[in-house]
DNA sequence: TTGCTCCTCACGTCACGTGAGGTGGC
DNA sequence: TTGCTCCTCACGTCACGTGAGGTGGC
């Protein structure tokens, strides 16, 4: 009695979902009139109505097909199911949403508040861009990696940075990048760290610093392709300051 | 310096999706080891987050590569369009829910509270429940048609239902269900009709009624085919009771 | 006659997933 | 040697969408 475009603007779909939903097995194939024009009724429209329903409630066509003939009880549970698994879904929306919410800008992709106020404080003590840019993109793979302990390390890092001694060993750091690795001055500068030393803070000062059980393979190796592996004197300085006693979050065996 | 699937781990994806990223040109092919195998660095985890951050937001991966080359200003207007874009989805999957929440069975799929209870007195009032059944696939058709006016036309019919000559009236009708188109009883329904009338509502009774313009064709057609079309003896009647000046919704060409 | 709807294939889309068939590392 | 990972095609999936080429109704 209806074309079916009639039927699909009164359920609110498409012609082409309608003939999608016949061929699916979804929607019974209606009488055709004499030129072979698909001719609907009541019942469609409350069956399509119901497919659509179900279908917009992300329910898989498959799964909608057994609903349709199920029994009342069996039904009722899915339909519980199907309200459980939208509220997941709504909340993990929700997540992405905030996650969102916190991309500024391409610089902060993935990088949550707090560590953009350390960010900005590296570069207010005068630390290069480039040393920013290091700090900036471990911390993206920290915080993807540790998301639950990365506001306890920053807010550590921040304290650290109250202390002098500590942010001249970051100056001495950002001096040497373009250094030759057999530069005689990185001696220097690893003996000067190692009178620092005792500033620096290690987690049996802090519990809530990092151990190294904060850090698996991948992060060690994805941490180190930062540094070590991409600055060459920073390679040479670490080995001095093995030499020193002074180990990192990296890894011994880096000149592997 | 790590595997794929290292890199596909920490970002939390598939091997898939990162060789499909390469594929799309979304994340650039790194270096191969001395077997073709995939050599990834930190600046992969970071950029292989940063897709799958916008992914998971649901931004298609053809708007990524793009967004993952703008400026400043351009991503920031981007990302606002995003996290609304993300907003104005959960709001119609919370619709959704509300929608599910309220399939307790098969029966009142799309249908509300009110109607059920509405049905449920026309059982009350001891109408069959083939009867219920035409005014429930009658109701699904109005909800999903006009779900702003229905609420009120439920009230109308409820108040209609005080009235026990109404009541009689759906009585009479539910008995004719089976009798021939020309069984002479319906001339003494038609006039039964007749009596009741003055005591049936109309639009001039009530601002809430239903007018000619809240059913447009699709409508009118759909709510026939539930009825006069369906039902012979119905067709007939309606045919007598226009003669007596009774119209109803229906259409008055439904004999053509 | 023009424009609109309808019909049936067949292929496209989106973001991957699934084997198939083979090689490399411990 | 076994099991695991890696590689590259090629095709599958899900829910339709997009034409292609043709007919019917006003």
């Amino acid at each position: 009695v209806i074309t079916i475009s009639e039927l699909a603007r009164f359920a609110g779909v498409t012609v082409k979902a309608v003939r999608h939903y016949h061929a699916r097995g979804l929607l019974p194939e209606p009488d055709r009139d004499a030129s072979g024009y698909r001719r609907y009724d009541a019942q469609a429209a409350v069956d399509l109505i119901r497919i659509k329903t179900l279908a917009d409630a992300g329910v898989p066509l498959a799964r909608v097909h057994e609903l349709l003939s199920a029994e009342q009880d069996e039904f009722a549970v899915a339909v519980d199911e199907i309200g459980r698994d939208l509220s997941a879904r709504i909340r993990v929306m929700e997540q992405h949403r905030t996650r969102v919410a916190r991309l500024t800008d391409a610089a902060s992709l993935a990088l949550p508040a707090f560590v953009l106020d350390y960010l900005d404080r590296l570069r207010a003590l005068g630390l290069s861009e480039r040393m920013v840019n290091v700090e900036r993109e471990g911390w993206i793979l920290l915080c993807a990696h540790r998301p639950e302990r990365s506001q306890g390390w920053i807010r550590m890092k921040q304290e650290s940075l109250d202390d002098r001694s500590y942010v001249e060993g970051y100056r001495l750091l950002d001096l040497t990048w373009d250094w030759a690795p057999d530069d005689p001055r990185l001696v220097e500068v690893a003996d000067a760290f190692a009178q620092i030393a005792p500033g620096l803070r290690t987690a049996e000062d802090d519990p809530a610093a990092p151990v190294p059980e904060d850090f698996d393979d991948t992060m060690v190796a994805l941490l180190d392709s930062q540094t070590v592996e991409k600055v060459p004197s920073w390679a040479r300085l670490i080995g001095l300051l093995q030499e020193r006693g002074l180990i990192g979050w990296t890894d011994p065996h880096y000149d592997d």
